[in-house]
DNA sequence: ACATTAATTATGT
DNA sequence: ACATAATTAATGT
């Protein structure tokens, strides 16, 4: 039913080295679906009724809390699986799913996982270590949330982000889709007003520059060593 | 050391 | 013109 190319899936890490037929196999039972800025693709708490793969785009993962704040939990980026809430046993979703520009993203309904996990090892191994990364970045977060300052929080965020949709351009290293203050703020734990003065301050400093939800990082290594020491380099 | 409030300006449809 | 984003200063905990 789709005109997906089947030599798409074969680059993927969760489908390396899969023969022709079991490419058809999987490409058969998936949905492709494409989904505009801003757009939820699945709810947290929602029944989960469907797995993801990210084709192109990013997608990030929220959770609201009691008194309606946002939390931007993490970043997904092309080639990765998400809404693999049955990989750690659980059958609603833990987040919402936000598009953040464009997405085309490939869905499966969940009763094919157990019979993808058992039929294709390396879909079950790479779940197994996305979940791991995420955890490990979780993880991390929650030492840096409790024990730096700030400044070194959203310099943090930044950084990831970089990390994780970074594309170099001639003036530095920008972050591939829209990104507002506010949504570093909610990366980091803090306000908008608070990332707007430390990004007027760096950018003054020629360590970043940004424009309308564009931020790109002119001087990475500075920003690396301020995170690590809250102090930027001579 | 940070958040909140509020007022002002810039930017994108 | 209108809504959304960003800056900036003042005040608060």
């Amino acid at each position: 039913m789709n005109k997906l190319d089947n030599t798409l899936l074969k680059s993927l890490p969760p489908f390396l080295n899969l023969a022709p037929d079991q490419i058809r196999d999987i490409l058969e039972r998936a949905q492709p679906r494409r989904f505009a800025t801003g757009d939820t693709i699945f709810a947290e708490d929602g029944t989960a009724d469907a797995f993801f793969l990210l084709l192109d785009g990013y997608v990030r993962a929220v959770r609201i809390t009691e008194d309606g704040e946002q939390i931007v939990l993490l970043h997904i980026s092309s080639g990765q699986l998400f809404g693999i809430a049955k990989a750690i046993g659980r059958t609603t979703y833990p987040a919402s799913a936000i598009a953040t520009g464009e997405c085309l993203v490939l869905s499966w309904p969940t009763r094919h996982w157990d019979e993808f996990i058992k039929k294709y090892p390396r879909f079950a191994s790479e779940t197994y270590s996305t979940v791991g990364s995420r955890m490990g970045e979780l993880n991390n977060r929650i030492v840096e949330m409790s024990t730096l300052h700030v400044e070194q929080r959203v310099a943090n965020a930044i950084l990831r982000m970089v990390q994780q949709a970074g594309r170099k351009t001639e003036q530095g290293i920008e972050i591939d889709f829209p990104v507002t203050r506010q949504d570093v703020a909610e990366m980091a734990g803090t306000t908008l007003h608070t990332v707007s003065r430390l990004l007027s301050a760096w950018q003054k400093a020629e360590i970043i520059a940004s424009r309308r939800k564009l931020i790109v990082v002119t001087a990475p290594h500075k920003l690396v060593v301020f995170s690590e020491t809250g102090q930027f380099p001579e």
